[in-house]
DNA sequence: TTTATTAGGGCAAACGTTTGCATTAAAACG
DNA sequence: CGTTTTAATGCAAACGTTTGCCCTAATAAA
């Protein structure tokens, strides 16, 4: 029933030869006669021949698989970044095994663990908020596996490295909040280990310190969970709303907790941006929709998987062993909406619906 | 510099046993001594030793590798699905490719001839928007390999096929517009050849009949791109506005379409639902945050990714063939909310923000 | 004509497992 | 004590490729 694919072994039998013939004349060259070629070449063709990648893969100690480790796929970013490696690797011919560890440690740990079994040629990483240590990523990456570290990522692993500016456009959102006249801004953020956390905490921090504004450690809540624990996410805004000054305004730190946080807000009846302006780090794919419309800073999601993706594949092909990698920084944009529309009573809070074309390459632009 | 991992003739090398003593004790059982079996088992997990995957699977003709093609990664709806599968596959034990066509009937092609080159065990699919015949899906399913159809299906292939109650949830979401006193819908879908695209059409169709009314053909719009390209979109919804009776209210019959059409009506400075009510098939998150709040039509993405892996499992490892195969059908869930709030003056549009608790398991309700 | 060179192709081992069969030694049986 | 059974293990082929090396003619050089 079952038709059995064809083999070498079947060529070289029905046209009289060896499978060493066989194997090199589909190869091309090396030294087998352009006639002897040409008929192996049509046979294989007209059979419909496909090389068996296991046996290939067996012989050669290579897959042309790509692994990818990530935290969750729904994730907008993160979707939008695994599209972009399917992208990448689809030009060049390879595949993409995909797994999602739910911001657990111990869900990462086996991850990694069977994409290596299953003998992926190199691994995207991008840690789980749980990461505790990296001895687990060390020992695979001494072992010889390449790897690419994105968007969380750690210094404890010499490789290349692709972020986004981070810093920066946690920057340039903090003082475009501070220029509409808001005071006192929190940070809510994900799980304080991660590389994104402490840069975008740096990037709100130094821009506060930029205009001689405090830095309250009671207007900075980590979210382990990085908003896929509701309750998580709520008591850190509760908290936020008990202090003896609340918050005027609110910056997020991760993408899924930005549409969380607009969530609590709108359910507490929390008016945007009257009493609390909310900015965030998004990738939601129409944030001028939403009411109201919702400041951003949006990242190059899919060019981040790409970029991640050719170096990877770079780092796999490249014959001797690189000594000195790169850390690609990505810009970020800034995307201002109503969501941070000035306090003053000057200005209406409603007025231009829609996105303000505010986006420069690079950095991001305030006004 | 890399260290080799340690093989099945190491181990037997070092212990004076032979291959097959080695590779039968590590299995358990057959006919080995308790105590050489405590010895291998000790000294592999000792040395850490993992079997070659890619040697295994050449010998078993197993790889425990699932493909998945689809059209769109970052799209929510199949974000969600795929975040299913992966989850029931890592529950078994299995590993996860993925590939995306953009909705190319090339790109599925050699996406699917991809996967089955690398020799996945078993295929999940949900067919591309241009996909013309599927002589390349029936010709992988006659040589053997176990697929289950998704979402898109096809009557043509004899297998398992996990489905949303797309009828039903068109036809809900219809008779709740007409119930709120809508009288002129239009419905703008994806590319016509799906299934989803019939069923939803289909629902559609019976709800206005069941009412006694007419079904006009030029309220009804394909979108070959679903929605991912913009002109497309943007063209379907002018000529509905140009007709001259325009419709009073919008379904949306695909997931990113339904964001898009809400984009393009904003833009357009269009009032929803004052001008144009609007209701779709979505998995946004967040639709009670949009302006206005969101009728949807939700599907049950995880579990239909996650039903469809493991009945592919069940297909995989099921040892005499299958020759009777089930089609699941998975209940739809309308949310009512804002963007459908009656036309007539009486009831204003602005009441009851955020969703209306208007969930019923199986069907959706309409007030 | 003899010798060196080269083109074209075959042999067989190897990659790391799995598995049918053969082998051995010990135990059970008559 | 010889024979059969059983338990435990080894041998070797196989999965489909790749590749170093060898072999054979034919051609070129001397």
């Amino acid at each position: 029933m079952i038709k059995q694919p064809i083999t070498i072994k079947d060529i070289a039998r029905s046209l009289g030869l060896s499978f060493s013939t066989v194997s090199r004349a589909l190869k091309g060259s090396y030294k087998i006669s352009d006639a002897t070629q040409q008929l192996v070449k049509e046979y294989a063709e007209k059979h419909n021949y496909r090389p068996n990648l296991m046996a290939q893969s067996l012989k050669n100690k290579k897959s042309r698989c790509l692994g990818i480790a990530l935290s969750s796929i729904p994730n907008n970013f993160y979707a939008e970044v695994i599209s972009g490696i399917e992208s990448a690797a689809y030009n060049k011919d390879y595949l993409v095994m995909i797994t999602q560890n739910d911001e657990s440690y111990e869900r990462e740990i086996k991850n990694l663990e069977n994409l290596s079994w299953r003998s992926v040629d190199g691994l995207l990483l991008s840690l789980s908020g749980g990461t505790a240590d990296i001895a687990h990523i060390q020992r695979l990456h001494e072992h010889g596996l390449p790897i690419v570290l994105f968007d969380r990522v750690t210094d404890a692993i010499n490789t290349h490295r692709v972020i986004a500016d981070n810093k920066g456009g946690a920057f340039n959102v903090t003082t475009h909040l501070l220029k509409r006249g808001f005071r006192h801004i929190a940070h809510i953020t994900g799980a304080p280990g991660l590389s994104i956390t402490k840069e975008r905490l740096q990037g709100y921090m130094d821009a506060l310190r930029a205009r001689q504004m405090p830095v309250h450690e009671h207007y900075i809540k980590y979210c382990q969970a990085c908003g896929n624990d509701i309750p998580e996410t709520e008591n850190a805004i509760r908290e936020l709303l008990a202090l003896e000054t609340p918050p005027d305004a609110l910056l997020v730190g991760s993408d899924r907790l930005t549409m969380r946080c607009f969530s609590v807000l709108h359910e507490q009846g929390i008016h945007i941006p009257g009493q609390m302006a909310l900015a965030g780090f998004s990738n939601f794919s129409s944030p001028e929709l939403l009411s109201p419309s919702l400041t951003t800073i949006r990242q190059s999601a899919f060019e981040m998987g790409k970029i991640a993706a050719e170096l990877l594949i770079d780092l796999i092909e490249r014959k001797r062993p690189l000594t000195t990698f790169e850390t690609r920084i990505l810009p970020t944009h800034l995307c201002i909406r109503n969501s941070t529309a000035a306090p003053l009573p000057a200005s209406g809070t409603t007025g231009t619906p829609g996105t303000l074309p505010a986006r420069s390459p690079g950095s991001g632009i305030y006004n």
